[in-house]
DNA sequence: TCAATAATGTGTGTATTTTACACATTAAAT
DNA sequence: ATTTAATGTGTAAAATACACACATTATTGA
């Protein structure tokens, strides 16, 4: 060990007491989460927008955020703001990218850290009568306040390609739906038609879905059967991962 | 608009000051970044480790980070550190995920943004004199400090998955190399074996590589080819991006 | 210098996956 | 009962992934 060693060594050796004072003092910075909060409705993939409440934004939406509480988990703040928008619990909420630029909000520092959540449209729609709050077909969003623009592509850009690799689709759905409605559903996400045929039978000879036996009602013509998604099934398979392409 | 909506729009926007007092009072945080810098040497998949600097830790080794300075972006802090630790600009880093759970840290509340970088190991040995900083095999990386297990964990679960869908091992490995080094590299990312000829022929049909017409030197036996990896042609072209599979 | 060694470099056949594509069937609506 | 607009199904061709064996080359050391 050389002399510096010993130097650097003990110089990086600090008490509790030491860092303490760093994390209480001047350094500490204002932390939000902000939700991606995506719906599909007639066959479009939407997005749960908010009007600003920054008079500098009037006018523009933007995300659904707040600041996270010092003793609250980021998570738990994340939760929190889709209990309180969508009236919804237990739906499917992901992080995805923490957005940090010093001058990212015109109040001061905040650092924000994005969410994407995946909800079924029907199950809140009774909780979405103030017009504040409204939905989006993501095909017109555009010029959202403060850096919300940029927040909702990076987690579009994310959505889609985690949809083509997880069973996340399916919480947009209801629980039971047509081969059709999810092949609308991927179409939305994606931006693409696929061929009718070959997207079916992607899906039977993956072997995940559970024919219910039941047929669409209320189609407006010949319905379709419905099936429901077998996520216990999919826990139990581990999927094979190689596969280098770029 | 109804009479509820110019309620609830009016009570909704907030003047800047509003907005400031509580970006500025009890709602802030400390924040810090975390690097994983992984490294390849020997064929094996390194990540650079610090001896823990508190006391609680002793022993313990743990990831490089600092906190944010509240006029810092994130990126800037990540590169801070790695500059610091390394002596190198201008590498691969990429932002993974934000760890905030509430008693992550000992010395209180301190939600880290975590890094992921890659280098390569020949151009910062000359750096690394001092023995607070090692280079350890990830096989044998356990037990690290503060949830730094979990973070590291993490890491390396993402650079395995994305190693496969971007170019992104290139940056572990000298501007020229064999395609022995290559899938030595892979091997140890993703932990497997791998067929020599196919593994070749990967390449080879994917273009992206050039060939330099050089030997590798110093070689135990027979040398084999050196390649760089075409950046440029890589940027130009857009892959083709739709596989549902999960 | 020559034999042994240990690596590089290459090709083919098979299995699997992806893609393109067309027609019969069913229920609802008129 | 006819029309309509969707569902439901199969096959051939192409592309890709996978398994697998032998000749070649430079180095080493006897």
């Amino acid at each position: 060990m050389s002399p510096e060693d010993k130097v650097m060594h003990t110089k990086n050796v600090k008490t509790l007491h030491a860092v303490q004072s760093e994390v209480e003092n001047t350094n500490r910075i204002a932390l939000s989460v902000d939700c991606v909060i995506f719906g599909f409705d007639e066959n479009k993939l939407k997005v749960l927008l908010i009007r600003s409440d920054l008079k500098k934004y009037v006018g523009k939406w933007s995300l659904l955020g707040d600041l996270v509480f010092p003793k609250e988990d980021l998570d738990a703040a994340a939760y929190r703001i889709l209990k309180q928008r969508t009236g919804l619990s237990d739906v499917y909420l992901e992080q995805v990218h923490t957005f940090g630029s010093v001058n990212r909000h015109p109040a001061g520092r905040v650092v924000t850290v994005t969410y994407c959540s995946l909800i079924n449209v029907q199950h809140h729609k009774i909780n979405i009568l103030d017009n504040e709050l409204h939905w989006h077909d993501i095909k017109t969003v555009n010029d959202l306040a403060f850096d919300h623009q940029q927040i909702f592509d990076n987690c579009l850009k994310q959505l889609q390609k985690r949809v083509q690799e997880h069973p996340l689709g399916f919480n947009l759905l209801p629980k039971k739906f047509s081969l059709r409605d999810l092949q609308n559903l991927y179409e939305a996400i994606l931006d693409i038609k696929m061929d009718r045929r070959n997207f079916r039978k992607k899906f039977f000879t993956m072997d995940l879905l559970i024919d219910l036996n039941e047929m669409e009602q209320d189609a407006p013509h010949r319905p379709g059967k419905l099936y429901t998604f077998n996520y216990e099934k999919y826990e139990k398979k581990q999927k094979k991962w190689v596969g280098i392409d770029f």
